[in-house]
DNA sequence: AATGAATGAGGGTTCATTCAT
DNA sequence: GATGAATGAACCCTCATTCAT
């Protein structure tokens, strides 16, 4: 039988692989290492047999590639989604402080994926590999903002004499210094008061005038 | 006899301890996880007998984070030195884009902190636990952004109406939006105008006028 | 799973566990000292492999600990009901000295009883601590003699005027110095001649006038 | 150079080696199984260094075996000094059973030699091995016992209808059973009234009408 | 002679994977 | 398909032994 590759399409995923996907999340999500997760704690927190998991996956880094390409698939769509939602930039602006501010406390979604994005192992490398491979483009997350971004410069927006990537970086790179602020302990600023801050910095520097 | 942590001063690691560290880092710049590094692995590219490491060391563990413990403060100190060394804003921002770019290459340095700072596992935790105790707030990376842009700040280069913490964070997000993008393949900008922009970016926005 | 203890009931030892007792018991009695057996020549021994034997046991330790306490269990039981089926004191008194005598060769049993209840060591006060637990009174050698011996005492066969458990001891050493000069090569009497004069000396001593 | 033994004369053991022995004893007194002492163990309770060890022994069974040869060479001249200078049967019978009283706490001398003399390992075969190497027949128990006794059967002081051998195991069990009475409890019967009868029954057997 | 840092063979234990049920 | 008992390769760690000082 052909394995799982974590790239299915949300409909085409067995129900126990579902199952195996989320027992991943949850447990990287907890603080466990891709790198050192057992396959029977995998399995008993799915919930299922432990030769199960081997019906479906040929072995566990399979199993463990698979979750994370598909959670960040998951949640590249969400965030794609909720970007479209926001007709404004400076309301999809708010949408990902507000985002970070409730990652803070479960330091899970987008957060991973900058850990991942920024990784320099062989895991990473193969979830890049995988995240290359075939329509999948798609859900990276540089492309992503690309096109959000884009679509906001279009309706005039943005300024329009910066680079599109520049953008997309420097947009990316202000959240992520909120993400990391949020998560420090012991700052002279108070969080809300940090947010208005990076929120002030982006339309100053993006918005159009 | 009482065992290594990282947290020794230069001048008393012993010769094998100092190998150990050099492997280790090595091996992780090479793209091996922290996680799974095998010991024998690691004593072979230390080029020591594999008994020897715990002679210095309790576990595995104490090896890999005493490596990463060491490495982190070291790169902190150097860091520190040559941001001293510029007695102005602007070339101590050309000085990190500069070796942000060297880095491009040999992905390690200050990019491998930004991954283990990012990180929510159990051996992240521990990294940071160690780097909270005794006398290594000096080493951490906000705390040495802060010293060296509180200089600049005093001395008039910079903005006073942003509290200092916010242009800490700003400036190391944008540092590492630089780093990212110089990673990336396929960018629709040249990386030496990227720079351009990142420099004029931060100049913009945190220069004194 | 619970883990195996040896204090099992027979029929709830599962087959492997059951094979890895008899062969920790084959081995020692080959002559391996207990706290110097191999887990691999344990499961070789046993035909099973080496990962199974810790699918029961969670240490090596414990896997020699629950051969040998399962073994004076089951050595103490199929002793007590031998000596039940004997009606008569010198019956019984025949029957042990004729187990010596058989046990020569294939130094087992009730030898290896005594050389541990002997013992000093940490390995030897873990047996006595897991006899002690729970109901394993019931197979401790003191208490099944003085069951036996209290059955002849009140069917007259014995002196009234001793108290049971100097008859107790007095009787199990003299067995001992049987056992021991039944191994000991260079005696200047014969075994049979030896064998009367211990028999001689327990019925002198403690038979019914 | 040639190495130690264990059967050396008191006068020609080296204070390291005597340091070494000592240590060894110690250790099996405080319970350490004689399979299981590491060399670092032996030499730091010894106060010397691990590599002095090996300038007097090839090897850690060499020490170790060495150490428990040496002792009970020294226990047995020891013990065999203490009965000669009892002139009468009853008195070396009593002073038997006062060591055994006292050995009660310090379970060490003599009581280590039954369980040596009871074993069946590897290590046994060894030391039974080095005892009956040379002149070292002079040291075993079974030989002492019977130099004693002879002697007092000489004088007149013991049956002559018994065979010497006999009474020689005879006694030495009955002397094991009041070393397994001591150190048991629970005992129905009280040590003192235990001892009166252990030494009752000895005479009663062996000593001449 | 005495030392103890260095070593690596060896053994305990884990855990990914298989396969009979 | 689903399972989990069984397996053994692989890995961490210990400790007897060596040897340069």
């Amino acid at each position: 039988m052909s394995k799982m590759t974590g790239l299915e399409e949300y409909s085409l995923i067995p129900p126990k692989v579902y199952q195996l996907y989320q027992a991943v999340i949850r447990l990287i999500e907890e603080g466990s290492d891709p790198a050192t997760l057992r396959v029977s704690a995998i399995t008993e927190e799915a919930g299922i047999g432990k030769g199960t998991a081997y019906e479906y996956f040929d072995s566990k880094e399979d199993i463990v590639l698979g979750a994370v390409v598909y959670q960040m698939q998951t949640a590249a769509m969400e965030l794609e989604a909720e970007l479209s939602k926001r007709e404004r930039f400076q309301d999809q602006v708010s949408y990902l402080l507000d985002e970070v501010s409730a990652c803070k406390t479960q330091k899970s979604c987008f957060f991973k994926l900058v850990h991942i994005l920024t990784d320099n192992s062989e895991f990473s490398s193969q979830v890049h590999h995988k995240m290359n491979e075939k329509a999948f483009e798609r859900y990276r997350l540089v492309g992503l903002f690309r096109r959000v971004l884009g679509e906001d410069m279009e309706r005039g927006e943005l300024r329009q004499d910066l680079p599109l990537d520049y953008m997309v970086f420097s947009l990316g790179s202000r959240i992520l210094a909120y993400m990391v602020a949020a998560s420090e302990e012991g700052l002279q600023v108070e969080l809300p008061r940090m947010r208005e801050l990076v929120y002030r910095g982006i339309m100053d520097e993006f918005a159009a005038r």
